[in-house]
DNA sequence: GACGGAAGACTACGAATGTAGTATTGTGAA
DNA sequence: TTCACAATACTACATTCGTAGTCTTCCGTC
C-alpha cells in the first residue's frame, strides 16, 4: 500500500538482510547476480532468496535501485559506520543498560582474547582520552 | 509434541522475552504477578502478554517453574554472564566479522561517551594485560 | 520469427514474534 | 456451599522472517 517507506531505519533490517548489506558496504553497488554469487562462498542460499531480501531492503528504504545497462544495480543507502553505532547502541542499552565498561568486561573476560586485541583497545582508549583532554582544556582556557 | 526442548539456547529467546530474563535474573525467583509489576514500570505489557513470555521461556528451557505456596514461581535456567557473553559474541560475529576493537571504536567514537568510562576500560584492560601477561611467563618458565 | 534462458515481479507458506483474549480451575471469603 | 476473583492454561491473530517457487518479460541466438 504505501510507496515510500520514508525513514530507513536499522531496526527494521533483518538478520539475513544485513547479510546482503555487507555485501553492498563492500561493493557500492552490484548488480543481484553479482550478490548472490558473492553471497554463495559463505551461505547456502538460493538466488531467489537473495532477490526476495533485495527486494524487502528495497522497501524498507534501506537499499535503491540503479538501472544501468539494462540490468537493476543495488546501492546501500545508509552508511556502514553510522548503521553500525546505531546498532551497536541499541544491542548495548538492551542487554548491558547502555554501559560500555559492563559489555566490554564480557568479551574481555572470554578466553578467546589476545593480547593483541588488548593492546590495540588499550591504544585506542588512550588516544581518545588524549582527544576528550585536550578538548576538555581547551573550552576551559 | 516435544515435552523438554533439551538444549537451553540463547539464540532461541527473542527480544521482549529478554525484558522478562533481565526480570528473573534481577530476582533469582519470582511468581508471574511480581514479574508484570516490575515490567509495568517501564513497558506497557498486559499480564496476559508477559504469562505469554514467560510460558514461551519455559517452553524453550531456559527458564524453570517452581510451584510454591500453591503459586508457580519462576527461575532462570540460564546464568547471566555466560548468557550475555554468548549474545555478545554473536552480535560481534555478526556485525563486526568478531573483532572486538573493530566494535569498540564505534562506540568510542560515539560523542555520548565520558571520560569516566574511558577510565574504567582502561583499567580493566590494564588489568587484564597483566593477568595474561604472568600466566604467559608461568607457562614459560 | 520462435525459443531458451536470465532477470525481475509477484506469490507462497510454515515458524516465530508481539500482543493479547477466552476458558478453566482452585481457593478464600461470605 | 457457593461466588468472586486470581492464577493458569489454552487459543487467536496479524506481521515478520526465512526460504523459496511460479509467472512474465526481454534479449540474444538459431
Amino acid at each position: 500500500m504505501s510507496e515510500k517507506n520514508v525513514k530507513p531505519d536499522v531496526g527494521k533490517v533483518s538478520d539475513a538482510e544485513w547479510e546482503v548489506m555487507h555485501v553492498l558496504w563492500d561493493r557500492k553497488i552490484a548488480p543481484a547476480s553479482e550478490v548472490c554469487e558473492t553471497l554463495s562462498e559463505t551461505i547456502s542460499w538460493s538466488p531467489k532468496t537473495v532477490r526476495t531480501f533485495l527486494a524487502r531492503l528495497v522497501q524498507k528504504n534501506v537499499v535503491g535501485v540503479v538501472l544501468k545497462e539494462g540490468i537493476n544495480h543495488y546501492v546501500p543507502l545508509i552508511d556502514e559506520f553510522p548503521a553500525k553505532q546505531a546498532l551497536g547502541q541499541s544491542f548495548l542499552q538492551k542487554f548491558f543498560g547502555g554501559v560500555l565498561p559492563s559489555m566490554v568486561a564480557h568479551f574481555v573476560n572470554d578466553e578467546k582474547i589476545t593480547l593483541d586485541e588488548l593492546s590495540e583497545l588499550q591504544e585506542m582508549i588512550e588516544r581518545k582520552r588524549d582527544v576528550m583532554k585536550r578538548e576538555k582544556e581547551k573550552r576551559h582556557e
